[in-house]
DNA sequence: CGTTTAATTGAGGAAAGTCAAGTGAAGTGG
DNA sequence: CCACTTCACTTGACTTTCCTCAATTAAACG
């Protein structure tokens, strides 16, 4: 009811088999958009509030707005695994037999579209290109997925660090964000959860980079990275030259 | 021209969003398939080939008949970080920008069907029903990914390990190839770049489990559950009671 | 302005990485 | 068919890194 330029779900990624220069681009056309927006609803959640749990029944999707959020599963021993982030032009409502596989939870103020998955289906079912859509954003995640993996078999803390915050400035600089400081909504504890180590290690990691001259931190949720050169270095795992091999 | 039992390309999934008591089965009908088979031809690897590489442009996809593959990356210092295992009924070929995202190699003799991108994007144009199915298989490697990266942030080799090899397990027995033996086609060396650690401690763990009494190996590439209980509880990441918490 | 939550920092110990040597199996060629 | 080469795996000793636990400080919120 306020609101004008919310134009209705929207999707952001990069066509896997479109070579296009910069990477993300919106994928919906307007008409698909509003023609979405049909069958959804605004929704929104306070900062910390939990929008699903997982294994809740998995009745609907749902498409970041404004805000961001964490997926995560919690091990046995109480520890919790963030399987991911999620910002505007996400979406999230992963499934698996017809419930969620994570809970999400909210990291700051969020709206999103919230869209029940039996009008998807037949909405997919009528719209070939939009589904198509859909394949594109799935092969993103499936490679950010792959990428989170990648950098959680590091074994050292400060190369995923490193790795973590260059994700997020990436993220920024391709919606436009550009300023040339990284904003890190999530805390600390958070991060470790996603890196796969533990919060000590985090802060202690921020201190090195910090320390080394690498980065500058105005507060906790922004940093400017100095050194560009070895912040590109410690990004890419550790060790010898880049040579013919592989 | 030999085999009679080459129908074309199969998906092996389970839907998201229909609870199926036992998870995965075939999505794609038969009509599908001999379909898909038209634009499809069939390719074979020796074991130890390179299917593709890294950044090669990515003009197909493949669909494996039977089989196994690593889709891997190298890390700068020639350490190689496995992505995924993949097996008959998979499809690989996930692109970035026009370029594959990973390299592939076959773990044994491999049968598969190649299709080129173009004609499949074309084909699926046409065809929502299929478009679906690839839906749900992407879906179901996210999870997968998720899955591997769950795996990953834990920080003891026994967990991982024994998680790994629950996974394979589970594959197996959901294709039917129940044997109370687990089939492990892939080398020490794999597994370590897969679960994150080296070969060393991969086959430490090994010798760990057999020592336990948790399992029992034939010989390198078959092992056998004897203690379920400890196995089971192993492959749930350590620590306290499941409690009301989380 | 006090209370709660988030983050920093220190000391000690455990797990796994590294390096390197040794064993076993598998495949090759005579 | 057997000896030999090769490759995959095992195993040991030493070192590194980070986790654990806990105390302290800083920031956020009412």
């Amino acid at each position: 009811m306020t609101q004008i330029c919310l134009k209705g779900p929207a999707i952001r990624a990069a066509d896997p088999w479109v070579p296009s220069r910069d990477g993300m681009h919106q994928l919906l056309s307007e008409e698909d958009r509003s023609r979405l927006a049909v069958i959804a609803s605004i929704v929104r959640f306070k900062k910390g509030a939990e929008i699903y749990h997982e294994s809740d029944r998995a009745d609907a999707v749902f498409n970041i707005v404004s805000g961001v959020v964490k997926a995560y599963r919690c091990g046995l021993d109480g520890k919790e695994h963030v399987a991911a982030f999620l910002f505007p032009e996400d979406v999230f409502g992963l499934a698996r037999e017809g419930r969620y596989a994570n809970s999400v939870a909210a990291l700051t103020p969020v709206t999103a579209y919230r869209i029940p998955v039996v009008a998807l289906r037949s909405h997919l079912a009528a719209d070939a290109k939009v589904e198509f859509h859909i394949i594109a954003k799935l092969c993103h995640e499936l490679r950010q997925a792959q990428h989170h993996a990648f950098l959680l078999a590091s074994r050292r803390t400060l190369p995923k660090l490193t790795m973590f915050l260059q994700m997020l400035e990436q993220l920024q600089s391709a919606n436009g964000d550009a300023a040339n400081e990284i904003y890190v909504p999530m805390d600390r504890s958070d991060i470790a959860d996603y890196i796969g180590t533990t919060l000590a290690a985090v802060s202690r990691a921020f201190r090195a980079l910090t320390t080394r001259g690498i980065l500058q931190s105005r507060d906790r949720r922004h940093v400017k990275v100095i050194d560009r050169g070895a912040f590109e270095k410690l990004a890419a795992p550790r060790g010898a030259m880049p040579s013919v091999r592989c």
